[in-house]
DNA sequence: CTGAAAGCGCTTACAG
DNA sequence: CTGAAAGCGCTTACAG
């Protein structure tokens, strides 16, 4: 590696040029007041002329800023490892802008419990920091915490699922209803005219999970517009227990109900296989969401057949990103950014990480 | 954004624990010889204690490094925009790292023209870059190349394909072998036992694209490890004009054939469907590679079911950045980075990005 | 083998 | 409204 030449360029040449100083410079460069309107025009139009750039490392080593980002996000579960894949992508992230004085702070939540969502958000906020990336599990809460947010001002980011008019900085994660057609697309590759298919979303509060329900729209429009004969029939189940689920599901499984797919419109699809596989059902095609590592264990023996996976890994990693670029006015930031709809299989798996 | 505390740390504070000066601490931190042994012991002590991390900005900034990275890939061309992806990834890289002091140069060539990759090497050498990023299309042209470069002394990334026992810092691209058995597991969840398929390798020169027969046997395998009965016939075409291709392909598809499947090993997939089209063939299936615009309209009109692909901007993307960890120092580079296998049909591609 | 000083390209008080 | 000086946390010659 060679030196840079000592070229006329920086602040010091500006304010040559210029004839001033260059405290004055930058001043003009950040738009602070205190400047006659005389030299800042003067200055400007050397900026422009030399297409000066600052430089972002010796601007940041001189403020010594720090900037502290909260992350909240559900805990990692024994029921679903999914979250792991956003924290890390968050880590990452984190990691790599560490070096830019940037600090990450993770507050957790419990998918069961709205509470631990509350205090969680009340901790957060208490510790004031400078840009905030929320998983919005439950709409009512996280509607009032992104308020609050915006009502201090802060930038927030939301990944996962979104929130419809909120006044957030920018939203990564899927974009479901076409997902839910994707999913149809699949499973009438494989099946029969004639063969029936369940759609089943499996949730014990269906209230704060309406985004299944997008993806089971977007499955049902797909047979719809397709003009397939198949007959699809939801199947709600309020209760996560495998037990519980098996029976909701048993009447589905004698002979003559015909049903030869069952789309699973979330990570929940575990339970299913495992319900089929002790019914010995091979027979029936199972579609079902996430990178999970019980789904992959039913992926590599056969009773899941594809997953549909939106990179929660990347959701984090761009989330932080995001905040990242926006506070140290780096780039623009979009505010709505689809995740690519990837098709799991057996002999796709090995490659994919998240 | 707040100001960080004052806290004792960095070069200042271990001169001052060690009693020595900074420059003393900076020889030690950097390996660099002249000092005592004793000296460097009290100093590496303390810097443990202190669990003491450079600050990159501090130190690139006083360096004042500037790192050239040289690009050898192929230009963008009718016949198809697939390098755009590579070079797309590659200019996001270097809009992130320009800020570190390094610029990327392009050398371009074109992949019916030996020759052409053998002057923009020479141009590329006579540069002097720090780092060099390849495509490596031909392979002996390549592996003359990777030679001279490793007499330098230069770090080398390939992206896109791999040469065999070479002393490159790393390789990004595809793992063709699984990618055809997954092409050949989508086909067998369509096709029915009794149909053939056709797999086709187009290709002006084949020997200096065995990828695509690893691709094929990666293929051939899935269905001889799934006992499937199909009768995988294979073809090669080595000119890519479409009459010529025609003319290879017609008796492939009289009624007789029983050809129900068509699986092409590369990009070329779009050529095939072209003549499908003409022969008004919607009923055979078709799969190949690659997120170009004529294979994906060919996806939204339904003569191509499947594409596969590997992630051509994150290749160029990855790759860049591998050299620059590698060149700063900032961290180990893994010697083989493989892609996931994405697959894009009508109903996902609208969110890929390549 | 070691130290003192100058400097990287900015920002930040402080003084006028 | 403007300037001069000190400093961010390092690296780089140079002197001894």
């Amino acid at each position: 590696m060679k030196k840079a030449e000592t070229e006329l360029t920086g602040v010091k040449e500006i304010a040559r040029r210029a004839n001033v100083s260059i405290g004055t410079v930058d001043r003009v460069i950040h738009n602070r007041k205190g400047v006659s309107e005389n030299t800042r025009q003067k200055i400007n139009s050397i900026i422009q002329e030399l297409n000066f750039q600052p430089n972002k490392m010796a601007s940041l080593l001189a403020s010594r800023k720090i900037l502290n980002l909260a992350v909240l996000i559900p805990a990692v579960s024994n029921e679903t490892d999914y979250w792991l894949y956003p924290l890390n992508g968050i880590k990452q992230a984190a990691a790599e802008i560490k070096q830019f004085g940037v600090t990450v702070k993770y507050y957790f939540y419990d998918l069961d419990s709205k509470a631990s969502f509350h205090s969680s958000a009340e901790e957060l906020l208490h510790d004031e920091p400078h840009g905030i990336l929320i998983a919005p599990s439950f709409v009512e809460e996280s509607i009032s915490l992104a308020k609050k947010i915006h009502e201090l001002g802060l930038p927030l980011a939301f990944i996962n699922s979104d929130l419809p008019n909120q006044e957030n900085l920018t939203y990564i994660g899927p974009e479901l209803y076409q997902s839910g057609k994707l999913a149809a697309q699949l499973i009438s590759f494989i099946i029969q005219p004639q063969d029936n298919i369940l759609a089943v979303n499996i949730a014990t509060d269906l209230e704060n999970n309406h985004h299944l329900l997008r993806k089971e729209q977007g499955f049902k429009k797909f047979f719809e517009e397709a003009k397939k004969p198949n007959q699809v029939i939801s199947l709600n189940i309020n209760e996560t227990k495998l037990a519980a689920v098996e029976k909701s599901l048993l009447s589905f499984l004698s002979a003559d109900s015909g049903i030869k797919a069952i789309f699973v419109t979330n990570s929940r699809v575990n339970i299913i296989a495992k319900i089929l596989e002790k019914h010995n059902r091979k027979d029936i095609l199972l579609i079902g969401y996430d990178f999970l590592k019980k789904n992959i264990s039913y992926l590599e023996s056969g009773q899941i057949t594809f997953l549909i996976c939106q990179r929660p890994k990347e959701q984090g990693y761009l989330g932080i990103l995001a905040l990242y670029k926006h506070l140290f006015k780096i780039s623009e930031v979009e505010r709505s950014v689809y995740m690519p709809i990837d098709i799991i299989t057996k002999e796709n798996y090995q490659f994919y990480n998240g």
